[in-house]
DNA sequence: GTAGATTATGTCAGTCCATGACAGATGACA
DNA sequence: TGTCATCTGTCATGGACTGACATAATCTAC
C-alpha cells in the first residue's frame, strides 16, 4: 500500500473521528463542515471528497460494519436455513469488532450514540438498512431457491429483530457490546417462540 | 370554520398539489421551493411556514394518511387482538379513501409515486413510519397489558408486513388502490401463515 | 362599520450544505 | 529527475432553510 492511499486512509478516519467527537459535543445540527475540517486541517472542498454528505460521515461506521456482516453472510454454509445464516452472520460480524481494535470498537459505539441522539441520523440509518435490505433478499432468495414474497418476509423480519434489538439497547442505555449481543440474542429467541417450524425454509 | 382558516387550507392542499405536479414532472431534486411558490402565488417563504421542509410537502398526504390509520387503530374494539386490530385498522383506513373525495385518493397515489421514484423522499417516509411506531406501540401494549419486547416484536413485524406489501406493489406497478389491497391482504395471509397462534396475545 | 388586536404574508439578510471549475501541490513511476 | 496521475485548496455559485421586521389581511368587540 503507497504513501498516498494510507495518507487517504488516515484522513478518512481523522475526519471521522473529529465529526463524531464534535457530534456528541455540540450536537450533529450545530456542528459545520468547516468545523469538521478545520479539526482535521483539510479545506471543506476536501471533506465532500471523503464523504457524499453531512450524514455520511456519522453512518460512515455503520456502513462499514454492514459490509463486515455481508460478507460474513456469504461465508455461512449453505446448509443453514436463511433466518440461521442471517443470525450466526450477525453474530459474527459483532465478535470481530469485539476481538478487532479496540479504536475500531471506541469508534463504532461513539457513532451508535450519535445516531441515537439525533433523529436525521436515525433516518439515515434506516435508509441504510433498507438499502442493505436489497442485498440481503438477494441472499435469502438464493438459498430458499424463490424470489417471492416468503422471502422479502424473511429479510423484512431479520431487519425488524435487529433494529428491536438495537432499539433496546438504547432504551437501556446500554452501550457495550455485551450489552448489544444479549438483546438480539432475546430478540432471536423470540423469534423462534413465535414462528412456526420451518418459516424461513 | 372562518375565512382565515380555510385560506390556509387550501393554501396548503394548493402547494402539495403544485409541489407534487413538479416533483413528477421534472424530478423532485430539479425542483425548487421557488418553483413551488411560484405556482401557487406565494412568497418562497410562505412556503416555509406550511412546511417544515421541501420533503415534508411530498410526505404530507402519508402523514395524513397515518393520522387517519391512527385514529381507525383507537376505535377498534377492544376483543380484537393486537394484530388483528392493526390489521382492520388499515384495511378501514384504506376503504377510506376509497370511498371519499376522488381528489384525496389522487393526491394520495401521486404522491406514492413520487416516495416510489425518490430514495430521498423514500427514506423519509421510513422516518414517518418509525415515529408511527412509537404510537402503535403504545396500543399494542395496552392491549397486550404489557410494554416488553413482544410487543415491540408485534408492533415491528406490523411495519414490515405493510412495507412489504407497499414495496411489491412498486415492483407490480400497481398504482390503484385495489392492487393495493390485494396484495397487502396477501402480505397479512402470510403472517398468519407463519406465526404460532396467539403469537400477538 | 369602525378601531384595535391577531395573525398571515412578503421582503430582506444571512447561514449552511453541497457542487463545479480551475490551479497548484504532492506522491507515483520510468 | 522529469513526467504523469491524483489529491488538495480556492473561488464562485445555487439552493434549502431561518430570523427579524414591516405590511396586509382577517377577526373581535363596540
Amino acid at each position: 500500500m503507497g504513501l498516498r492511499e494510507r495518507k487517504k486512509l488516515k484522513t478518512r478516519v481523522a475526519l471521522i473521528d473529529a465529526a463524531l467527537d464534535l457530534f456528541l459535543e455540540q450536537g450533529y445540527e450545530s456542528t459545520t463542515i468547516d468545523q469538521i475540517a478545520a479539526a482535521v486541517d483539510v479545506s471543506p472542498r476536501t471533506f465532500f471528497r471523503y464523504f457524499g454528505s453531512k450524514e455520511d460521515v456519522a453512518l460512515a461506521p455503520a456502513t462499514d460494519a454492514q459490509d463486515v456482516f455481508l460478507s460474513e453472510l456469504h461465508d455461512r454454509p449453505g446448509t443453514e436455513s436463511p433466518f440461521t445464516a442471517l443470525a450466526q452472520a450477525m453474530r459474527a460480524a459483532v465478535a470481530l469488532l469485539r476481538d478487532g481494535e479496540p479504536e475500531d470498537k471506541q469508534r463504532f459505539l461513539k457513532a451508535r450514540q450519535v445516531v441515537e441522539a439525533t433523529p436525521t441520523i436515525f433516518a439515515g440509518q434506516m435508509r441504510l438498512m433498507l438499502a442493505n435490505e436489497q442485498r440481503i433478499l438477494e441472499e435469502v432468495a438464493r438459498r430458499r431457491g424463490a424470489d417471492d414474497l416468503r422471502s422479502q418476509f424473511v429479510t423484512a423480519t431479520f431487519t425488524s429483530t435487529i433494529r428491536v434489538g438495537l432499539e433496546n439497547c438504547t432504551l437501556e442505555e446500554l452501550s457495550d457490546l455485551d450489552g448489544m449481543t444479549k438483546r438480539l440474542e432475546d430478540t432471536f429467541a423470540l423469534v423462534d417462540e413465535l414462528m412456526v417450524a420451518g418459516w424461513d425454509r
